[in-house]
DNA sequence: CCAAAAGTGTTGTAAATACACCCATGC
DNA sequence: GCATGGGTGTATTTACAACACTTTTGG
């Protein structure tokens, strides 16, 4: 059972989990138990650990990822961002023990992740709150609890910012990738079309990737080659930005 | 009297205030009561407002600054990021209260933020806690309480990384500025040097800049234009980001 | 006249862009 | 053969960096 005596009070993390899937961004959402309404990945803070550790234990719970991509990107603190009416009637909803109910009804702040996950990698669980979790476009969204909308709004603007500071690349493509994918990546997350040829050329002159074959297509074209990142160049890359794109 | 039930608890606010002079990159600290060491100017969150205009509120009371750039930009939680032995000394320097005391032993994360400003423009003040204000060079800091000085590197990173976002020219320099002095601000702050023709080459390009007259310097050599951003121009720029550094 | 620093111009190189061409594949 | 999409080459434009030249000013 929960004992909130063990967890800081009124300051909770909720993590938004960006996966790149069908040419579009998803993020993963669980489902609030006898509720039609969906919420972030989050949880609490323990007395002696870090919110940064937090964040990972938390994650880990629900993905059993021990490393992956992740990273604080904002903290949401407006007195009002729990909507108090939502907030009782999701409480009803689990038959929250009365004590726990109460701990959640003080006012909360709420510190936000991102991390950077392939989908394949992940069997993403429900928590206690929820009864499960899938994957959603981030351009067709269902209703979510709180302000969590907007956490997920704050996120993909973070990449966007950050996008020469990310490897996208290596966190979202399959180990194993065409530049094509790698090139609707970069046009899905910044929302503007590259030159095909021009792309390539850039990516190349960047020396940090490598073919690794080519991809049995059974199209009627040319087989493209497929890349791998060299890991060391690439995290050196992105350390010092990318500043190509 | 500070009535530490109106407040959130486990949650402060401390603000990096930078400001550009004499060439040098400047941050107010405040020095604590009684002990010969310095801290940033920060509190606490009220129960009713939002983390944002609390910020805001304590840079008011600190600065009387009413309309200044001021942006959160990372959330401090490690557990013993408070160290407990300097916490006593310092509860002790300003005889706090028991009640007060007991309710700053308990562990707090801190949200930082940046602000950006003109000393001119500030009359500083210092707070219940610290006996008066100065501006320090970011790089001949006097020891620091707690983890303040990590809070001040993490914000000139910030910087460093939005500096294509960051209204520089227009929060740190006076009205009217040389040109010359625009180029020492990104000198300063980026750690490098530009090629004096090219720099004014760039800026004037940004269409962002109007002359407004000359200098008169009194020194042995041409005196050089002045300059003001037309503001408009600049926040448009600004949020489209500069890409131009 | 000279030194110092500001303003402007020139030139060579590098990069970004647009687009053309060829290649492999399945039908 | 042809449509489709992949790989590569080229020409043009644009940006960048280095540096030279000119101007103003005080001594």
């Amino acid at each position: 059972m929960f004992d909130t005596t063990n967890y800081l009070s009124g300051i909770s993390i909720d993590s938004v989990l960006m996966s790149f899937q069908n040419n579009r961004l998803e993020v993963l959402l669980l489902k609030w138990k006898g509720a039609n309404i969906w919420t972030l990945p989050g949880g609490f803070i323990k007395r002696d650990e870090s919110i940064n550790s937090a964040a990972k234990r938390i994650l880990k719970e629900r993905t059993s990822l021990d490393y992956i991509f992740l990273e604080q990107f904002y903290t949401f603190g407006d007195p009002d961002r729990r909507n108090k009416v939502q907030l009782d009637s999701l409480l009803r909803m689990i038959d929250a023990d009365e004590n726990i109910a109460c701990w959640l009804r003080q006012p909360f702040i709420t510190i936000g992740y991102l991390s950077l996950v392939r989908q394949t990698e992940i069997e993403a669980l429900p928590d206690q709150f929820s009864e499960n979790c899938t994957w959603f476009s981030i351009d067709n969204l269902p209703e979510l609890i709180f302000d969590h909308e907007q956490i997920i709004g704050k996120a993909l603007a973070q990449i966007k910012l950050k996008i020469n500071y990310l490897p996208l690349g290596l966190t979202l493509l399959p180990q194993n990738f065409t530049m094509k994918s790698l090139q609707q990546l970069y046009e899905t997350v910044l929302g503007k079309q590259f030159d095909r040829a021009n792309f390539q050329k850039k990516m190349l002159k960047l020396n940090v990737l490598q073919r690794t074959g080519t991809q049995q297509s059974g199209m009627s074209h040319k087989s493209p080659f497929l890349y791998k990142f060299n890991k060391k160049k690439y995290s050196r890359l992105v350390k010092e930005g990318i500043g190509y794109i």
